[in-house]
DNA sequence: ACCGTGCGTTGCACGGGCTGCAATGGCCAA
DNA sequence: TTGGCCATTGCAGCCCGTGCAACGCACGGT
């Protein structure tokens, strides 16, 4: 396959993710990697043995505990998750919007935590169907382009290899040039808007927590449905927006202003911190 | 190493785990398993080719977001947790205790599910450094020997093959016999209490989901430090998380009551399903 | 009871892929 | 520039992963 990468990793791997599409029999999981039965059988015990698959009493294997284990030792691993989840929570009191906790992780944002809306919301990207390790194309959120913002050029490019710009709504950017222009805007105001781009009904803003050396590490992104919250609506919220990821970076032992920006409120940072 | 398992992936998912505890240098990571460094940097594409590891820009390699997903996506294809999501948090506003769901994996519980206790409670074990993924011997939990209860004799000796029945408090059981002692009361009662047994000072008690086909598929168990919630304040809870058990395996499609238990409260379930 | 079928499991010979040594390249600091 | 450190690559040897075939077992139909 790909130079210079383990074939019997990679087969272990397929299978572990095609269990993820449910349990499966020895037969069944062999024949969606194309490999013979003793094969998936040796793949599946080692992965078994690890604890990441599990047989149940019908002989189907499925996700084992270990990687639920491993999920949350990872998660527990990130502070900036620790730091920001009381004032994610403070913004999610204050307003009942969708808060999103997000990183980013090649050309794609990973969604590290969330707050859900405190209205009813059976979106499927804001609702409970969106979870915890999700994953979008950075190009199409306003997460991502606080994020993208944040990158040299050179990062930049090497994300944006081979990458696509499908237009997933009518607003979505066509092409890296659209998304660079995009950036400059986002780098000139410190935060990001998404209108409608990924999902078509929800709306987005989102501005970048910084880390001890200035970088982006994460973002904050507060979203509704369109019928909620209109874009001027959410434009509204920036200023608290703003001052919270400012009070989340100071909280990191981050700087409070991004590097490429400097009109931010200084105002006073009053956050209920309520965890144990 | 162990006969009929593949040596690399059995070495890949080492080196996953061991990232588990932190991010890891190429050297550092062929230290922590014992290969070459060129065997590592191949385990390590390998994994982060599917996204399992991820490569931050120091090259150091971390957990990658795949982990999460798929982690996710695990836990939304159990649909037990679907269900009995709502009657896990009606327990817990009701008396304010720590509410879990489990399963058995093995000869370990695997906690599936939990609401936090709406009292602050710094317990390694009930407080939030305990988490959804969490494991235990399955002999030294109420949770655990609920589910054990409903095995065959035969499942019951293949699951304690190997296992010890370590000390961990006073009160652990300590061999097989009194396992199989306790198991039988279990059996007879519907339920199963733990009083310190695994962490000296948490009191649990704990009743079997039924599945489709009459066997226990998930255990419910609510969890207390001893100083909030004596054992036998927590027996007197029995009589409603019986019930709760009996709605949520009704809900899921099972028998209302165990196979090896008749005197079971009838009243009605009244349980406010607020999810979405 | 018998046999057919389907599936999980095992034994084994072949050769492909994994392994680790050694050498190269890139980066940083002295 | 030099030296050290680490990631990365090339390569020869050979281990170990692979798939074929055979076996055991449970189930169900006749």
């Amino acid at each position: 396959m790909g130079d210079g990468m383990s074939q019997t990793v990679d087969r272990a791997l397929t299978i572990l993710a095609s269990l993820g599409e449910g349990p499966a029999s020895l037969e069944q999981a062999a024949g969606r990697i194309g490999v013979h039965k003793s094969t998936a059988l040796r793949l599946l015990r080692t992965l078994e043995e690890h604890g990441f698959v599990h047989r149940q009493s019908d002989h189907r294997y499925r996700l084992g505990g270990r990687l639920f284990s491993l999920a949350q030792q990872a998660l527990e691993g990130i502070d900036v998750r620790q730091v920001s989840a009381p004032y994610l929570a403070s913004l999610n009191e204050r307003y009942g919007h969708t808060v999103h906790l997000a990183v980013l992780e090649g050309a794609e944002v990973l969604y590290l935590d969330k707050v859900e809306a405190r209205y009813p919301c059976s979106d499927s990207w804001l609702g409970p169907a969106s979870r915890i390790g999700k994953r979008a194309p950075a190009a199409a959120t306003a997460a991502g382009r606080v994020l993208l913002a944040d990158l040299s050029e050179d990062q930049l490019a090497a994300a944006l290899e081979n990458q696509e710009f499908p237009a997933r709504t009518p607003r979505s950017l066509r092409s890296a040039d659209e998304l660079r222009t995009e950036l400059t805007a986002v780098r000139r105001q410190g935060w990001a808007l998404d209108q409608g781009e990924y999902e078509e009904a929800v709306n987005c803003v989102a501005a970048p927590i910084q880390g001890i050396d200035g970088t982006a590490i994460a973002a904050c992104a507060i979203s509704a449905p369109a019928r909620v919250a209109s874009v001027s609506e959410l434009s509204r919220l920036l200023p608290e927006l703003l001052c919270t990821v400012e009070a989340v970076s100071l909280a990191y032992g981050g700087s409070p202003t991004p590097r490429w920006c400097e009109n931010r409120c200084g105002a006073k940072h009053a956050v209920r911190a309520s965890h144990t």
